[in-house]
DNA sequence: ATACATGCAAAACATTTGCATAAGA
DNA sequence: TCTTATGCAAATGTTTTGCATGTAT
């Protein structure tokens, strides 16, 4: 566990807005301004095999990562401000009871986003139509 | 509408098993030899824009398209052999409205996956074990 | 004629890899 | 010393784009 590897965990950990690896890299080199694009990668690559963090990948544009919470869990995804929020809603569990009896999967993991305007945004919205 | 983009539209809407670009390129090319790969990306590009094939995009793996429930639904993806099925289940408008209740979002779109072993591969391995 | 679709090649972009160097146990 | 991490550059794979050509209304 070198220095900047450490300093990647920690952003990661210790960031609530699910960072792309790019973003990781810039808080990083603040610290240690030598790290490059490269060693993020490997380091997120590693990271993610061990589970320490959950990686959230779209279509065409960058994956985004969550170390605060990594486990698989709902996200809502503001289609505004691009902002990303963790939840923890209780019906998950009977959606994914629902499917393995339907369906006879035995599930082992999930990917849950919604996708919506989040309360500021809506907001914004009031303040120019005002 | 010319005849390999309504080829391409054809191949969408009547496969179940949400094929790549790729798959779609190969399955056209046997009626339209001629066709090119970037004329199939161009008319997906359309298509989903349109709203006439769902987009289920990936981390590093390539988007997978369906045209038959060109509409937001929960997919069970099998782990072992990348099956992707449709699925259609009551719970999910409870789960959006207990997150739009619970965090304040208009909810406007929706991605659901659920990832497990489809019954056939349990079977493999039950065949393996015996 | 005019607009749009096509096909090829090149570009763009995110991510991974090879490899020589550097650092830590 | 020996293993592993680093940083750079090059490679990879997918998707997009520019542009000249072709096709249809």
């Amino acid at each position: 566990m070198t220095p900047q590897r450490a300093a990647i965990l920690k952003v990661l950990t210790e960031s609530h807005d699910h960072p792309s690896v790019e973003q990781v890299y810039e808080l990083v080199k603040r610290t240690f301004p030598m790290t490059s694009l490269a060693t993020v990668y490997k380091a997120v690559t590693l990271l993610k095999e061990e589970k320490e963090i959950l990686e959230l990948g779209f279509a065409n544009e960058s994956s985004r990562y969550d170390g605060y919470k990594p486990y698989p869990h709902p996200h809502l995804i503001c289609v505004k401000c691009q902002k990303i929020i963790d939840t923890e809603i209780g019906l998950i569990n009977n959606l994914t009871q629902e499917l393995a009896d339907q369906y006879g999967y035995q599930i082992v993991n999930q990917r849950v986003d919604f996708y919506g305007i989040c309360p500021q945004c809506q907001q914004k919205k009031d303040d120019v139509l005002r």
